[in-house]
DNA sequence: TCTCTCACATG
DNA sequence: GCATGTGAGAG
């Protein structure tokens, strides 16, 4: 990849804890991270968590995309995500084990179109997808081995299949979306299912994209090909770029090169890049401002949250940039309100159980897992969304989902990174039908735990969001930005278990569905119903 | 008109 | 065998 030349580019800076408190605006490079207002706990309860900081790898390439208007290719095979999702984490207890996962969530509710070289809104999005936890493979690993090196999540793949039976993060096309990293402190069993499982969550608004089925804008197209080492084989002159074409289609010379083949109009500005447009401000486009309390616009919470699963709403781009540092403070007022940290828990729905193994990168979780050790579960994919959102989607897994939770859109917080606490409760839905079919993972104790964790820990947006600063880039590598969203404990046990039973194919990724309902800071997951 | 899917070529 | 973009054709 075309990395930066921040490889860890860590701007090692410790400061920022999870828990900084909104005035942190720290505008090195580190990251920020707002505290929710409500998050009477959470200092206390962040349990070592305060002193971790995570890196996004290659951000220069992340941000390149992003002036442009990232945009991820989704398929129903599952594709893999480009830039790769890579972090450095740092201030991680050497001895303590974490489970790290990741989760996409949407970028707020609506579907967006690419017309006249750029993007706009067309409408309300759709349902939300189940959400599902990608848990990374390594987990539960121990803080040193996470620190160790680049933490990746490469293998993660994106599908636009609803019934993907292969644990890939479901998401729907021509919506924007923000992949979020959790950090969950693993119990005495490597769970993390106990009441004080504590966490962090992580956003890097550089990150957010809009999930396609073709790219719309060529000029990502070609980013993706210059940069991505497995589309090499599209790289080359422009004339021999003709050459080819024509070649392949059969056609004299001239053709029309590919670059102009989507753009409508093409233009210089993307859409996203400059002004902020980007697919943070995805209102923006629309108009639809999100404000922060910092002045950032956020989108408002409900959007953010909405659909069921959580809407994250993604900071403009420039705020990326040029604010940065700020903090946002999402706010929530609703949060405030609602999120007592005792108010809105939910209810776990199902535990987690299962056993699964762990193969290769990811595990599965299926809804059906022998019980993992304490506390986890194996699958690596947790459903976050949230039915009530969905129709289509809504309805199938509604079946899935028990248990009705609020959405996160009440509570919301705009901002990059919030802190969430983990899902406290989370719960996991239940079974994700489609998902089920699959054995499990061959039962591997990293696999239960790890779904368990991801059940609880997968936080959906919850409560605060903190901000994490960019790390300036100012310093040595690249600065990574990285928000922090808090970690809180996890507070209920899971309930339940989903139960499906993931076949997991030989891809294994190790996802977890789980429906996420923030409430007041406390994420949710359960499921709806 | 817009999206999505699929066969295909490349590395 | 896998990852990736292409582009025709379907819906």
């Amino acid at each position: 990849m075309a990395n930066g030349g921040d490889q860890f580019g860590l701007a090692e800076r410790p400061n920022s804890d999870c828990i900084d408190s909104p005035k942190d605006t720290k505008q090195e490079n580190h990251s920020y991270t707002l505290n929710s207002p409500a998050s009477p706990q959470t200092a206390s309860s962040q349990q070592g968590m305060e002193g971790i900081k995570v890196f996004l790898h290659d951000r220069d390439l992340w941000m390149k995309f992003d002036e442009v208007g990232t945009e991820m290719i989704i398929t129903k095979a599952g594709r893999r995500m480009f830039p790769s999702y890579k972090v450095k984490v740092t201030g991680l207890n050497p001895k303590t084990k974490y489970i790290l996962l990741m989760d996409i969530v949407p970028g707020d509710d609506h579907r967006y179109k690419f017309a006249d070289n750029k993007w706009s809104i067309t409408g309300k999005a759709e349902p939300a997808m189940p959400g599902r936890l990608y848990v990374h493979p390594d987990s539960p690993a121990t803080g040193a081995h996470w620190s160790r090196q680049l933490v990746s999540f490469q293998k993660l793949k994106l599908t636009n299949n609803h019934l993907d039976p292969f644990g890939h993060i479901i998401l729907n096309s021509m919506h924007k979306y923000q992949p979020r990293l959790h950090i969950v402190k693993a119990d005495e069993n490597n769970g993390f299912g106990s009441k004080n499982t504590a966490f962090c969550t992580h956003v890097f608004p550089e990150t957010a994209f809009i999930a396609v089925t073709s790219y719309q804008n060529h000029k990502i197209t070609q980013l993706k090909i210059e940069n991505n080492p497995f589309a090499k084989g599209f790289r080359g002159s422009d004339d021999n770029e003709l050459h080819r074409m024509a070649k392949l289609q059969g056609k004299d010379y001239p053709v029309v090169p590919r670059s102009t083949v989507r753009q409508r109009a093409c233009s210089t500005g993307s859409p996203f890049s400059g002004e902020g447009r980007g697919l943070r401000g995805s209102p923006d486009a629309v108009g639809s401002p999100y404000n922060c309390e910092n002045g950032l616009s956020s989108s408002s919470p409900q959007e953010l949250l909405s659909a069921s699963s959580t809407h994250y709403t993604l900071p403009h781009p420039h705020l990326q940039r040029g604010h940065q540092s700020q903090v946002y403070h999402c706010t929530k007022r609703k949060v405030e309100e609602d999120c007592s940290p005792g108010t809105r828990q939910h209810p776990y729905k199902k535990p987690f159980t299962g056993s699964s193994p762990c193969e290769g990168d990811s595990y599965y979780h299926p809804s059906s897992f022998p019980p993992p050790p304490p506390g986890l579960s194996n699958n690596h994919t947790m459903g976050i969304t949230d039915s009530p959102y969905s129709s289509d989607m809504g309805q199938r897994q509604a079946c899935m989902f028990a248990g009705s939770e609020p959405r996160l859109d009440e509570h919301s917080c705009t901002s990059w990174s919030y802190t969430c606490p983990l899902p406290s409760a989370m719960t996991p839905m239940e079974p994700y039908p489609h998902y089920t079919p699959h054995p499990p993972y061959s039962p591997s104790p990293q696999g239960s735990r790890l779904s368990a964790i991801a059940h609880q820990s997968s936080p959906p947006l919850g409560d605060q969001v903190t901000h994490d600063p960019y790390q300036s880039q100012s310093s040595g590598p690249p600065a990574q930005s990285s928000q922090h969203i808090h970690s809180r404990q996890l507070s209920p046990p899971l309930r339940e278990y989903p139960r499906y039973t993931p076949n997991l194919s030989p891809p294994l990724y190790h996802t977890l569905e789980t429906h996420t309902h923030i409430r007041c800071g406390i994420p949710e997951w359960s499921a709806a119903s």
